[in-house]
DNA sequence: CTTGACCTTGTACCAAGGTACAGGGTCCAA
DNA sequence: TTGGACCCTGTACCTTGGTACAAGGTCAAG
């Protein structure tokens, strides 16, 4: 397949094809004679993956991770089930995370004339927590505070 | 609270809280003689939730909604409900696109010596559905195309 | 009454994830 | 043999979600 045809079956724009070449989550093609770009089919399927993944709130950078499991699956078992896990693990936050707000948006659908305080919202209290926040890109560091007595 | 003390306790910086209200995530808040922002309380929690949301994969836009949700919660019921009922039918879908990474994500784990092909890849698998692309900022148009016979 | 830690506005910059355009080559049907 | 639809590279630009100054005002302690 040409680049072209990949594009319009993936719904995806035709320089976001070798925008993702560059950035590696797609590998370089082989070419025509010519030069064109010519996929395998799979393509499509890997594309589409992208962006299901993108809607779920992975980084290309982590979905290139993702992806490189699946071709590095014959070499370095070991560290690919490490990664696996760590993956899991971060899905399951996710999932965790998903649930409270699904609970706290079911509430407020119902409950909407009970509670009628406007505090305990039930939609602030659905990210309430105990858990660590996870990745987001680090920003830790800040300066000295006055005093507050 | 002013703008510094809130900045600690919610662990963003000061520029992020002010940018937030640009973009209508908190509400302008009162003032001091001095023209400093004081705050509620309260607001400490509402940025921690934009952070996690965020993490979530929730765009600024899509949590300034949940936010709304909120404060709207005394007028337009229906309309509310309505908006509640979409973002739980999203949200539902995001929970099933994450379980089944996860679900590909242990097949890989355990059984990576069994599924030797390159085919078949459970990773990719993952994301194949049938469910129509949700949100994702629309793209649809794209130009006419050779005939590819 | 000054100094340091805080606050203000405004504008500029950054990285990620694309998108668009310029300038040029390919290929095939009419 | 030419025109339209496609392909190439390269560079510039856009939006999101922030960060980082610059230039200045406030306020409490020493």
């Amino acid at each position: 397949m040409l680049i072209g045809q990949v594009a319009t079956e993936a719904d995806v724009n035709v320089q976001t094809l070798r925008y993702y070449e560059r950035r590696g989550l797609l590998a370089r093609p082989s070419r025509t004679r010519a030069g064109y770009r010519r996929y395998p089919e799979e393509t499509v399927r890997v594309v589409r993956f992208i962006k299901r993944a993108q809607d779920l709130g992975f980084t290309l950078k982590e979905i290139r991770e993702l992806l490189r499991l699946r071709s590095d699956r014959r070499q370095n078992r070991d560290q690919m089930r490490t990664i696996a896990e760590a993956k899991i693990l971060d899905v399951d936050a996710r999932m965790r995370d998903l649930r409270r707000i699904r609970r706290a948006l079911a509430t407020l659908q119902e409950s909407c004339e009970c509670s009628s305080r406007t505090l305990d919202c039930p939609i602030l209290e659905a990210l309430e927590s105990d858990a660590p926040a996870r990745s987001r890109t680090s920003n830790g560091g800040r300066k000295k505070m006055r005093e507050t007595p």
